[in-house]
DNA sequence: CGAACCTCTGAGACCGCTCTGAGCGGCCGC
DNA sequence: GCGGCCGCTCAGAGCGGTCTCAGAGGTTCG
C-alpha cells in the first residue's frame, strides 16, 4: 500500500495510486515548503511559478488538486480556474490569498466547492483543507469513514469541528484544535516542539517553542482532565499522543 | 450512490445517473461560478456562451435542464427555448433575466412549468429553483421526501416557504429564509462566513462578511429564541447548525 | 402617497484567544 | 546532595473576532 513518510496510510486515489497535486506559487521558497509538506502525505507533487506554466504542468500531470496562489505574475486566479476546469473539469482548487485581498476577486470561489486559505497559513491547515476537498470530491479512497479521526476514546470530527472524549464534548479554541489534529494524525509518534511549531503555527511565526508547551498544557486540561492521560511528555524529545489503554 | 461534494446524497435521474444541466450565459465568469455551484450538487454540467453553441451542446448532451440567460449575443432566450424544445421536448428551463426585463413574456413561461430568477441572484436561489423544477418534472428520483427539510425539531417546507420549530410557525424575511435553508442543507457542518456569503448573497454583492453575523443574529432571535440553541458560533471558523439534542 | 418592512452600514462594547514573562517544581548530571 | 536545565503553569496585556444597537436608504404594498 501507498504510505506517507510518517508510516500512516496515505490518502490515495480510488485505484490506490498516489494523489496528484500541482502547487502554483511565484515564491520558490514557499512552493518548496508546501510541496515538501504535501509530499510528506505520500502525494505526487509538481510545482509551477506562473499561470502559463501551471496550465502546461496541469495538462501533463492531470492533477487531482491544485494549490494556487491568487497573485500570479501573469494572470489572475479566476482566469486560471477557468482554464484548469477546461483541462480537467473535476479538479479541486485550493487558493492561497493575502488576508486583505479576500474581498477582492475571490468572491464566488468557495461556491463551487473549492476552498481557500489566507496567508500566512500553517501547513496543517493547508493539508487539512486539501484532504477535505479531495475527500468531498470523491477523489480519495475512503479508507477511514470520512472526516472522522479516532485515537482511543478520543474522536475528532473535522467537518463539524467537534471533539469528544468518551462521548463527552470538548470545546477547543482554533489553535488548540489544530494542535490536537496534528497529534491525532500522528498517534504513538514522538513529535518535537520544533516539528509542531513548523506544522501547526504559521510559517512566519517568530515566537518560541514555549508556546507549544503552553498549548499542550491547555490541551491536557481539556482532553486529559481527570482521565487517564493520553498526552505524554518525552523529556528532551517532544510529545506523544497514545490511547489511554496502552 | 452518487453524492454531492458536501457528502449529502445528490438529486439524480431515476436511473441513478447524474442529472445533466446545460448553462448558457455570455459572461464567462458567471458561467464558471454557476457551473461550479451546480457541479457541487453532483450534476453533470456543460456551458455555452451563445444560442448557437447552446443548441449544439444540447443536441450532444441531451440535458435534463437548461439554465438560460435571456440576453444572448446572437438570439434571445425565447427563440432558444423553442429550439430546445424541438431537440428535447421535456427539458426544464430556468431563465436568468434582468430585474426590469419584460414581465409579461416571463409570466407565460412559468405557466409552461419553467421558472426564472432575476439578476443579480444568489447561487442557493438558482440551485433551489432548479431542484424544484427537476423534481416537479419527475426527472429526479425522490430520495428525500420532496420539498421538506428536517433538522432536529426544525422543519422547512421549501415550496410553502414555511418554517416551524417544535410545531411553532416562524416568520422569516427572504434573506433569513435563504440563509436558514443553506444552514439546513448543511447540518453539522461548519460553514465559513465567506462560504455563506458566496452561496446566499448575490454574486455581485460587494459587502463584508459582517452582514452574515447580522443575519445570524436575526435568525437566532427567531429560531433559537428561548429554546435550546441550534445555531452555534465556531470562533475563527464560522457557524454550525445542529439538532439541539446533541 | 404613506406606512411597513427589509437590507445594509457604522460604531461601540464585550469577550475569548494568543502570546509574553515570571516563578516554581521536578529531572538529570555532576 | 546540589546546581542547572527543562518543562509546567499562572497571570496579564493586547488584539481581534463577534455581537448588538441604531439608523439610513430602498422597496413593496396598501
Amino acid at each position: 500500500m501507498n504510505t506517507t513518510r510518517s508510516g500512516r496510510p496515505a490518502l490515495t486515489r480510488p485505484d490506490g495510486t498516489p494523489l496528484r497535486v500541482l502547487v502554483v506559487d511565484d515564491d520558490p521558497d514557499l512552493a518548496e515548503v508546501l510541496s515538501g509538506a504535501l509530499r510528506y502525505e505520500g502525494w505526487l507533487i509538481r510545482t509551477a511559478g506562473d499561470g502559463a506554466s501551471a496550465l502546461a504542468a496541469a495538462r501533463e500531470l492531470m492533477p487531482d488538486a491544485v494549490v494556487l496562489d491568487v497573485m500570479l505574475p501573469d494572470t489572475d486566479g479566476f482566469a486560471v480556474l477557468r482554464s484548469l476546469h477546461t483541462v480537467k473539469p473535476d479538479v479541486c482548487v485550493l487558493f492561497l490569498t493575502a488576508r486583505d485581498a479576500v474581498e477582492d476577486r475571490i468572491a464566488g470561489i468557495t461556491a463551487g466547492g473549492d476552498d481557500y486559505v489566507t496567508k500566512p497559513f500553517s501547513l496543517e491547515e493547508v493539508v487539512a483543507r486539501l484532504r477535505g476537498l479531495l475527500r468531498r470530491a470523491g477523489m480519495a479512497r475512503q479508507q477511514d469513514e470520512g472526516p472522522r479521526m479516532i485515537v482511543g476514546d478520543l474522536v475528532m470530527d473535522e467537518e463539524a469541528r467537534e471533539v469528544t472524549r468518551a462521548g463527552e464534548l470538548i470545546e477547543l479554541s482554533p489553535t488548540e484544535f489544530e494542535l490536537l489534529r496534528f497529534l491525532m494524525r500522528n498517534p504513538r509518534r514522538v513529535l518535537s516542539k520544533t516539528q509542531i511549531l513548523d506544522r501547526v503555527w504559521s510559517y512566519d511565526f517568530g515566537g518560541r517553542a514555549h508556546v507549544v508547551e503552553l498549548y499542550i498544557s491547555y490541551l491536557r486540561k481539556k482532553v486529559d482532565a481527570g482521565r487517564e492521560p493520553m498526552i505524554h511528555t518525552v523529556r528532551g524529545a517532544g510529545y506523544v499522543l497514545k490511547p489511554a489503554a496502552s
